[in-house]
DNA sequence: TGATAAACGTTACAGTATATCATATCAAGC
DNA sequence: GCTTGATATGATATACTGTAACGTTTATCA
């Protein structure tokens, strides 16, 4: 299963690095980083892809932490309103933000050949979307984009 | 209800346009425009906004056009994967396409004040996001645009 | 006209999400 | 200490969204 972003890197040390990022920006902001919230944080780390809600809790409840559908959609609930991690509309699915505490507009790049996701590192700027939108009078606050295609990987072995 | 667009139109024409353009590329292309489908488009032009799969059955079976969920979401599939509806995924909802025919990547504008939805006119370029996927080795085949935020109406009522 | 493919109808079920009410936890103020 | 209010959790039930599978009908075309 080919991992968020389609390039190899210190899967550990990245997970480290995120969870220290959102316990910082936890504490700056009064938000409870709770065990629940943690946890399911560290789970999308770890499996480093998209997982649905039901996957998630699947996980909890072997570990004790809770067991009914609230429970894992209150956790990414906060998670995903406060940016440490995202929704992917097309697959209902949900992955740990790549960069938390920037203020961006992810674009993920979804492979139909392999369901891996990557989180495109270079963003669309807000203004290229913001002048179409400027252009009916209306006032973006928040945007979702989401490709789907195939990834290196996936280009190779299906020449459909 | 605001309808699909923000601004005033001639309704009953563009309905028919887009019926006699929708018509005109089936038979162009092979395509069959059977009474189901055909039905489905009417009813998301009526409506002029995004509707649910649910929503549009039930219309269906107070036509006897058919009543089970598969029926609805069949006659989907063809307009959406030929071009002549959107779905939106933010709402799991479906939306009549605003230029049937011309490829293009639809930009969404969701009103969460009033729950309208708009197909921008200008659309984004397939190359501005072709670029960051680009460079990451990604293959686009199709994309998905969708913005949350409020329309003019709603900017006015609501200060929030 | 008979073969083939496409579309339709229906049943049954799988997956996703939320409303609701009850309980627990913790900090602030009396 | 005790109460109050805000926030988080637990649990039940249910609503909403989507699909697999199978048989029947309809269209198309050699």
């Amino acid at each position: 299963m080919t991992p968020v972003g389609f390039t190899q890197h210190d899967h550990h040390s990245c997970i480290q690095d995120n969870l220290s990022a959102v316990e910082a920006m936890c504490s700056e902001n009064g938000l409870q980083f709770t065990p629940v919230r943690r946890r399911v944080l560290e789970i999308l780390l770890n499996e480093h892809r998209a997982l649905g809600a039901y996957e998630i809790l699947d996980h909890l409840r072997n570990e004790g932490l809770g067991s009914q559908p609230p429970v894992a959609y209150r956790a990414l609930d906060f998670l995903v309103s406060n940016g440490f991690a995202h929704k992917i509309e097309h697959l209902n699915a949900f992955a740990a933000c790549a960069h938390p505490g920037q203020d961006h507009t992810p674009m993920f790049l979804i492979c139909r050949g392999c369901q891996s996701v990557a989180e495109a590192t270079a963003h669309v700027s807000a203004d290229t979307l913001g002048k179409t939108a400027r252009a009916e009078g209306f006032v973006i606050e928040k945007a979702v984009i989401e490709a789907e295609g195939l990834c290196p990987k996936c280009q190779e072995t299906s020449e459909t």
